[in-house]
Parts: structure tokens; C-alpha cells; sequence
DNA sequence: AAAATGTTTTTTCCCGATAAAAGACATTAC
DNA sequence: GTAATGTCTTTTATCGGGAAAAAACATTTT
């Protein structure tokens, strides 16, 4: 079994979700624009739907007979892509206890462990080498440097240098560019969040997200922009390792950047600095208390 | 063949030039260290070194026997790793006339014309994507950026932003901090060469890039630091490309990095940045010059 | 003739296998 | 008893192969 196919999976549970407000399917190639695969995949899943009894499929024709019941769908753990399995176990361990810096990280044993080839270990760590949490011994292992104290500090400090500047070029943006529409979208919907936050506030991290990568993207600099996968990726998994306080968190968090927008929308420099300085601050002291003291890198 | 013998050839390359300065070889270990290889690999060094009559072995005696001559090196060739292989390889593609943005990269075909496995080049794809020349579509191939106008301003603005803040760090070392040794040690260096500028103008590069990583490295930040791994890989490949006006572009450089040096000496925050601008300006003007005008990123 | 479907080819993704290199353990030398 | 050498084990680096997915090409439908 070289290679599963959750992409097939995946875009199918997808399509049958769509089944529901349709009764009929578009053609092969507007399906695939839609899932994001190719048409073979296309092909694949249309396969399987009339073989299912879902629809009625000849050619251009693809009639919807019956609504999908929960067996249809294939289970949600087989629609992962091989990455993400990768990336889960491995930050499960990184952010577990006894993770020490100083650590070896050996590509052979995690392999075996998550039960994949090494090669997936291996592109999974060049990939995940950028987040500047492990680094490799040349023809040898990697070494973890730890979630650390320090980590937490150097990230914030490049953090800030950017959103600064990404913030100010935002303000500085014309009138008539669309992200003014995209931040009025964000306001309203930061709005009804604050409004519900005693049940929602869960749902505030995917918020967070989009509205600082709308800032970032302002910058219009590559690596300004691809910088925030770092943050993202970090604040992601910490924040599912640690809970407490989340609902007084995300209930700040709203409120600053609710200020933060006005700010940006006011277009004064002065206010949108001091805005971004407010949230900013209140991120990082929020990252470093849920960072537990005993953490520090070992000498190498 | 799954694994090439290089670092073996290399390290014995690097043995044989230890031939000349010694009777005798130190410890197996100790040799390791000296060539940061193990010690299965000094073995097998030794052995050969035995076998050509380049030493004689016994145990802990190894006496040099003779000098080693021109045939007793590898081909320089076979001591590249892969990874320098591939990078070469694709560099070159990369800075050849025709190599535009929006362009397909397609992984098997690179694999095949450099003759090696598309592991390797997928392995060398993701590290290399950090640079933030190439992107991969999911499921599918990557697509180059291309070494446009906008990348040398958007890496250039990072580039100055970081720099600007790691030269007032670097300002703000207590006295006794051995970085003040270093800059003594380049600063002679500089002296050095630019008293000898006219011959020896291309042994500039790798004294600016000791010079900038040692700046880096006051910031005490990784991806300040890492960042350096960027602007090395442009300017590296960059300039071997274009070598017009190198010669009085390296003379001017090493002024200004006299200057620089000498205000960081002198401890004074507004000398340093005035001395920090003004080289980066400089630098950002060589670099921008050199990138031909038709050079523009294609819309996607 | 434009856009769909049907078919074939190519590429990506991932595994298992193998030589090179590193690392660990056992033994010997000083 | 420390540090070297000798031997054995494990891990890394890389390839070839094969299924999944994409892409290209050919044919049909409207």
C-alpha cells in the first residue's frame, strides 16, 4: 500500500454534503474546480455514489436518487492526509512531557511509531525544521530545541516587528481597496462573537487567524506573510495543549481587537500603533505564563 | 547504488592535506573530531590510506609514510553531497534566460535530468521552498516564483529590518563580550583586503558573509539568524551569475563595512544605524540593478 | 466549436530495501 | 581505570517500484 487515497475520501464526504442541496450534479470538471481535485478523482467518486445507489449517473446526467445517511461517509481519521497525522503525533510528543531540549529526535523510531515509511518522517522534518523548534546534525539525527521560554520570546519579537508594519501599511491603503470590505466582514463577525462569547469562545481561534493574516498580508511581503504559519502553527497546538483561562482569554482577545479594527479603520497611525502594541502585548504575556518555568534548553 | 560514498571521499580528501604537516596520525577519535566524521568512517579512511602505502597501520601507530600526491585525491566531483548537487543543478536552471514566473516545476523530470531519485529532489524542493522562490500546489507540482524585482525588494526590506535591529544589539554588548574580538579580527580583515583590493576583489563574499552572521548572531534570534541563510543563497548564486562591476562593487563595500565597524565600535546607537543604512542601501541598489527589467512576475 | 465525457499517459506520494555512515558495546592497551 | 581499538547494531541517505492522483489526449455530445 504505497500511497492511501484520502484525497479520494476526503473529496467524497465533501461531495456528499452537497448532495443535500442539490438534484443533480454539475459536470466533471466543475465538480473538481469545486472539491479541488482532479476530474479522475472526479470520476472516482461519481463512481462510488452510483454503485451506492446515490445517484443515477449517465454521462452528462448525474441525478441525485437519495439523501446520504451517516454510513455513507467514510470515517473522518481515513481523510487525513499523511502530513497531518505526522504532525499531530509528532507535536504530541513535543508538547508532552519530558520533551527536553537537547533531545534526539530519531527519524527510524518515529516512523515506526506513527506506523508510516521514513521517508514522510523525513520531508514531514525538513518541512517542520522552519518553525525553529528542532535543527539537523549533518549526515546524522535532529535535535529538539524546545518549546522553551526563549522560543516563545524570539517569536514574539519577530511577531511584532511584523505586525507593526504590516498594520501601518494596512492603514495606509487606499480607500477603494477591498480589504476594507474584508476587515468590515471581520468586524461584524468579531461583533456577534463578543455578543455570544460565554458559549462561543472556542470558536475564536480560527477568527484570530484569518484576521491577522488579513493584516500581514498588507505587508505584501512573502515572508512576512509566510512568517504566520509559524504563529499559527504554534498558537494552534499550544492552545490545544493548554486550556486554562481560554474563555477570559478569547473574551479579551475579541474586545482588543475590536479596538484594533477601529483603529485600522480610523487610518491615524498613531492609534493603529498603539492598538497592535495593546494586543500584542497581551498575546505574548498570554503565551509566556502557559509556558511552565521548568522549561529552559539544556546546555548542548 | 543507494547511497553515495562522498563524505568518505571527502574526508579523505581533508585527511591526505592533514599528511603533510605530520609523522604520525592521532587517535581514531581524535581524527573524527579533527574531520567531523565518525569513527566507522576513519576506519575506512585509514584502510585506504594503508592499502595506497600512505601510512603504515598498526593499532594505535600510524606513521606517515609518504607525501601524498595528486592521484591520491578523489575527484573533487564525488565529494559534493547530493544536496549541492541538485542545487547547483537547479540553480542554474533557475538563473538561466527563460526561467519566468508562474513556470511548472515538475519533480520527476528534474530528477531525471540531474540523475538521481525523485526523493532527493523532492527533499531538496522542500528545504529550498523556505526561500521563498518556489511554492508547491498540492497533490501537484510547484510552481516557481521567480527571481523577480519584488522578491529582491521584499527580501531586502526583511533583510534591513533585521539587520537594523541586530547592529543596535550588537552596539549594546557589554565591553567584555568576545564579539568585540571577532569584529577586531574581521576588521583587520577588511584592512587586509582592501589594501590589496585590486587582486584580491572576489575574496570578498565569504568575508561579508562572516561579517553579517556575526552582526546576526547579536540578536539572539533563530530566525534572525536563519534568515541570514536567505540573502547568503541569493547572493551567493546571484553574483556568480552576474559579475559585472564586481571589482569596484567589492571595493565599495569593504569601506563601507569599515565604517560600520567603526561606529560599532564606538558604541553610538545613531552612528550605527547611519552607517547600518547606508551599506543596506547600497547593497539593495547592487542587487536591484542587476535583476534585468523583463525579469517581472507573470499574473497566476 | 465549445464543452463535456472517455481513455491513456505522466507525475506525485509513499513504501520497502540496501549501502553508507553513525553509534553502541566489547575488548584490549597503556 | 581511562582511552584507545575491534566488532556489532542502528540509523541515515537514497533508490526503485507501485498505487493514487493529476494531466494530457481523443472522442463524443450539444
Amino acid at each position: 500500500m504505497s500511497k492511501s487515497n484520502n484525497v479520494y475520501k476526503d473529496a467524497f464526504n465533501r461531495c456528499l454534503r452537497l448532495l443535500d442541496e442539490t438534484k443533480s450534479l454539475p459536470s466533471e470538471p466543475e465538480l473538481g474546480t469545486l472539491l479541488g481535485v482532479s476530474r479522475t478523482t472526479v470520476r472516482s467518486i461519481l463512481s462510488r455514489m452510483e454503485e451506492t445507489g446515490l445517484i443515477d449517473w449517465n454521462k452528462r446526467n448525474k441525478t441525485v436518487l437519495r439523501a446520504p445517511k451517516p454510513e455513507d461517509f467514510f470515517p473522518e481519521e481515513e481523510t487525513d492526509t499523511l502530513a497531518e497525522i505526522i504532525e499531530r503525533s509528532f507535536m504530541r510528543r513535543l508538547l508532552a512531557e519530558g520533551a527536553e531540549a537537547g533531545m534526539q529526535i530519531n527519524e527510524l523510531e518515529l516512523a515506526r511509531e506513527i506506523g508510516v515509511g521514513t521517508t514522510s518522517v523525513r520531508e514531514f522534518l525538513i518541512r517542520f525544521s522552519r518553525f525553529g523548534l528542532i535543527e539537523k546534525r549533518r549526515n546524522s539525527h535532529w535535535v529538539l530545541k524546545g518549546f522553551t521560554r526563549a522560543f516563545a520570546l524570539e517569536l514574539t519579537e519577530i511577531r511584532e516587528m511584523f505586525e507593526l508594519r504590516s498594520a501601518a501599511a494596512f492603514a495606509a491603503l487606499p480607500e477603494d481597496s477591498a480589504v476594507w470590505i474584508d476587515l468590515d466582514q471581520l468586524e461584524s463577525e468579531h461583533r456577534q462573537l463578543a455578543s455570544e462569547i460565554a458559549t462561543r469562545f472556542n470558536e475564536f481561534s480560527e477568527l484570530d487567524e484569518r484576521f491577522h493574516r488579513l493584516i500581514h498580508r498588507a505587508s505584501h511581503n512573502r515572508f512576512i506573510v509566510d512568517f504566520y504559519d509559524v504563529i499559527a502553527m504554534i498558537f494552534h497546538y499550544h492552545y490545544q495543549w493548554n486550556k486554562a483561562e481560554e474563555r477570559q482569554r478569547n473574551a479579551v482577545a475579541v474586545q482588543e481587537h475590536l479596538a484594533y479594527i477601529a483603529a485600522l479603520k480610523s487610518r491615524d497611525p498613531a492609534k493603529v500603533d498603539a492598538a497592535c502594541r495593546k494586543h500584542l502585548k497581551s498575546a505574548r504575556q498570554t503565551l509566556l505564563t502557559s509556558i511552565p518555568e521548568g522549561r529552559q534548553a539544556q546546555p548542548a
